[in-house]
DNA sequence: CCTTGATTGTTTGGATACGAACAATCTAAA
DNA sequence: TTTAGATTGTTCGTATCCAAACAATCAAGG
């Protein structure tokens, strides 16, 4: 269980603070289970699969992205992972140090970096996304299986949402 | 949207990239947009809410079970906001400064510190929870109402799962 | 009483993340 | 050609977060 206290120990402390105050919540149920699923699956599939090769979450994250779209500009990298550039400066150093990933300068614009991957990325990558796949579908069997899509689908429309157009 | 690609392409390259590989796609379709809406609907709650005010998630969060519980052992808030007790040390040493919370040492075990909200903290929560609920609701609103329960127990479920039995 | 082991909050050291400032580069208008 | 503004990746300073080590306290057994 996440907290000390029973849901519906919690249930009758919140019930009992936020009387009168019209509070919806079945909004706040939403929101809050969202972010305890997200962090529990995150600590699961960190220890699970990534702790064996001392990866990172975010280094693993652009290690999938670089995996799937190969040769691709920093900017998108980011984009895709949803985090900084500041970020994915010291991911990419860590990454390239491991012989994982490698930069190179685009010729076409001198601003832009392209970053492909290495033979032992890649190996690396065939090797550990199917453990990684696994463990998703070790989570995704919280759900009964003709709830994954409502899920997924729910998720994907609240990202769309509250997703600010530009990022970085 | 979040990256610099559609659905679909990133679809084509993923299924390209993995064909052959036996992949459940519909628990990677949950576990990766469970991570980007909490990233999400966390920047856009922040944003929209607690920036105003100046005040960090995890600070929000220990304001939050403070507010609720009053009176609360350290250990227990930090099983409740799902943090380590080192984080939350500094947490509450900010909300001390800021007189939001008080410590005091327990009577009945000395190893153990009580956690009190003051009249300042308390003004501030009855103030900043409606906004905050009020922006969960614009969140939730990206699912049919119906959906809302089947989303959040499915999150509820997953989180139980993928937990482990003792934190911190 | 004393000792051993467990528990709790804090401190410490290191990893991770971001915004702002910066240099290099491109674009477009004069 | 020159210049002014945009864009990109990196650097720098700062904030956040955690595991491990630590000191204080409690509980249990002799």
């Amino acid at each position: 269980m996440a907290g000390a206290h029973t849901l519906r120990e919690t249930e009758r402390h919140v019930d009992e603070r936020l009387a009168g105050m019209d509070i919806d919540f079945q909004a706040m149920a939403v929101t809050s289970n969202l972010f305890r699923a997200a962090s529990a699956v995150r600590n699961h599939l960190e220890r699970s699969v990534l702790a064996a090769h001392d990866l990172s979450w975010s280094a693993f994250v652009v290690l999938w992205v670089v995996w799937i779209w190969e040769d691709i500009e920093t900017r998108e990298i980011a984009a895709e992972a949803g985090f900084s550039k500041a970020t994915l400066t010291g991911v990419l150093n860590t990454l390239e140090k491991r012989g994982y990933s490698t930069r190179k300068r685009s010729k076409d614009d001198g601003r832009l970096v392209i970053v492909s991957m290495t033979a032992k990325g890649r190996k690396l990558m065939e090797q550990l996304f199917p453990l990684f796949n696994k463990q998703e579908q070790f989570v995704a069997s919280a759900l009964a299986s003709k709830n994954q899509p409502i899920v997924a689908d729910g998720l994907r429309k609240i990202t769309e949402l509250t997703e600010p157009a530009g990022e970085n």
